[in-house]
RNA sequence: GCCCCGUUAGUGUAGUGGCCCAACACGUCUCCCUUUCAAGGAGAAGAUCACCGGUUCGAAUCCGGUACGGGGUACCA
């Protein structure tokens, strides 16, 4: 799954690559066996399509640099290794993860920091062959040079100072052959031709390990762009109590990628000034490292949905039919309209509807209940919400009866019409718009909630109408009985 | 423990020494529009710029310390 801080940050790196005419590279690092899951990277691949980040080079459309998924790279690391050894720069190993655990646990009791102590700098290259012989697993250490701090420049955090002393040789290729993070992302990089490697903070203290790497190779550094975390309502790290946490969720919770895009790219930058509504080409256009901030920044799902309605209200009607059509064709138990109206729905139809909630619309999954009274042959309201708060059941009985009337013969049966003669009809009862109005709203549409009313009245079709008014008043009589 | 990073209203941001007793947006509240719900319009509340000290005629902005938050300290990425 990809965490939608990991898009973030894919969305950044993406908008550098676009704006200066570079490549997007997806690259697959499964070097964890142990982790690897065929799921996740397809999942991720979806995520990213959907956000509209296309990439240059990948597993999948390939590239100069092929293959993009490091398990099918592993000579490279190895040799990588081997060169790094032969230059003295690495070392063998063949300290065992029980005698690790052992040498951590001793330390903790002495409250000495946990750490590996750098012993196999001093075995013989007969000790390891032995050991290997003997079937005991055998790692490639990088050796930390003795050369006090080392500083690095971050184009979000500036200058950074690490104290080399407070880091011990790592492992770089694991007992299994497969290289750990820090080497393989390094010859990749190389490889790739990367220049810009934008990453999570919690990469900031290795990097000094990464930079040793390049120099003990001979390498150039790419630029290094640390983001800034993203966290939840709460100011943890965001995961799924916050509602959801990756790209796919919010996609079928109904959010727009461009809403998504351009929120998640105003979380840890902005332009500048105070515009926030933004199409990507304009992201694209006004986007700069320098302005990205080095402080966490809150996830805040109401703003998101504000963004997404702005999203949607700024489209056509024709892109949002393409949009709400596939919602509302879901299962109803995945959100899409009741399955007693069938599929695929009228395309002429729905698009006729939807200027009538266009703007009322936050995410596209509110379209189901919006419109889902168009949709059916029958609602059913409740009998207790008929009269509205502000009148009583007789009022309602009355209002729906004359209505039932003016319905049935107006002439034409269009909008402007019908609401010149319920105008009237109101003043002749007596009533205020709303005791007569919301009857027939709730027995027309089964809520209290709908679009504008004779709009509403005139999509569903006289027939549907007369029978939904009929029936409410039906209802009011058999509750007034019992 | 040690190391690294951060800290402007509830949230996202603007602000880079005087224009700032701090601006914009979301959210909240009030009012207007109105047949409901939205949208739209007009307002309001909300920040001792984390704290303490220093530099300066002058600091949200520069420096130091403290506190708090996050991250790292793996044969995970």
């Amino acid at each position: 799954m990809l965490h939608i801080g990991g898009v973030r940050t894919a969305l950044y790196s993406w908008l550098i690559a676009r704006q200066t005419g570079g490549q997007f590279v997806l690259r697959i690092e499964d070097t964890d066996r142990g982790r690897y899951d065929a799921a996740s990277e397809a999942s991720i691949m979806e995520s990213l399509r959907w956000l509209g980040l296309d990439w240059d080079e990948g597993p999948d459309v390939g590239g100069p640099y092929a293959p993009y998924t490091q398990s099918e790279r592993l000579e490279l690391y190895q040799d990588a290794a081997r060169k790094l050894i032969e230059s003295g720069h690495a070392y063998e190993d063949d300290t065992t993860p029980e005698e690790l655990e052992e040498l951590r646990t001793a330390q903790k009791a002495a409250g000495k920091p946990p750490g590996y102590d750098n012993r196999g700098r001093y075995k013989t290259k007969e000790e390891i062959e032995a050991s290997r012989a003997a079937g005991k697993p055998v790692v490639v250490r990088f050796k930390i040079p003795d050369i006090g701090k080392l500083k690095f420049e971050d184009m979000v955090l500036g200058e950074v100072e690490f104290d080399l002393s407070l880091l011990q040789d790592f492992v770089i290729l694991k007992s299994d052959g497969y290289p750990t993070y820090h080497l393989a992302h390094i010859v990749d990089d190389r490889e790739m031709q990367i220049s810009h490697v934008v990453r999570a903070p919690e990469w900031i203290p290795s990097t000094p390990r990464h930079i040793l790497i390049h120099q003990a190779l001979g390498w150039d550094l790419p630029n290094y762009i640390h983001v800034p975390l993203i966290l939840g309502k709460d100011k943890s790290k965001l995961s799924k109590r916050h509602g959801a946490a990756s790209a796919l969720e919010y996609r079928d919770q109904g959010v727009l990628p461009e809403a998504i895009f351009n929120f998640l790219a105003l979380l840890g930058w902005s332009p500048g000034d105070d515009t926030e509504v933004m199409t990507k080409d304009e992201i694209i256009e006004r986007f700069s490292v320098e302005r990205i901030l080095k402080s966490p920044a809150v996830f805040d799902n109401d703003k998101l949905t504000w963004m997404n309605g702005v999203h949607i209200r700024q489209m056509s009607t024709d892109d949002l039919a393409g949009r709400v059509a596939p919602v509302l064709e879901r299962p109803e138990s995945e959100g899409g309209l009741p399955d007693s109206v069938s599929r695929p729905i009228d395309r002429d139809f729905l698009h006729s509807l939807l200027p009538l909630v266009h703007e009322r619309l936050k995410t596209l999954n509110e379209a189901t209940d919006a419109l889902s009274f168009f949709f059916l042959d029958e609602v059913h309201p409740e009998v207790e919400a008929l009269p509205g708060r502000k009148s009583d059941p007789e009022t309602a009985t009355k209002s729906l009866e004359a209505s039932l009337e003016v319905l049935k013969f107006a002439e034409p049966f269009e909008p402007e019409h019908l609401e010149a003669e319920f105008r009237a009809l109101a003043e002749k009862l007596g009533l205020k718009p709303g005791p007569l109005f919301t009857p027939v709203r709730v027995a027309v549409t089964g809520s209290t909630m709908a679009p504008p009313l004779f709009d509403t009245i005139v999509a569903i079709g006289k027939e549907r109408v007369l029978n939904r008014v009929e029936n409410a008043i039906r209802m009011l009589e058999s509750a007034r009985v019992s």
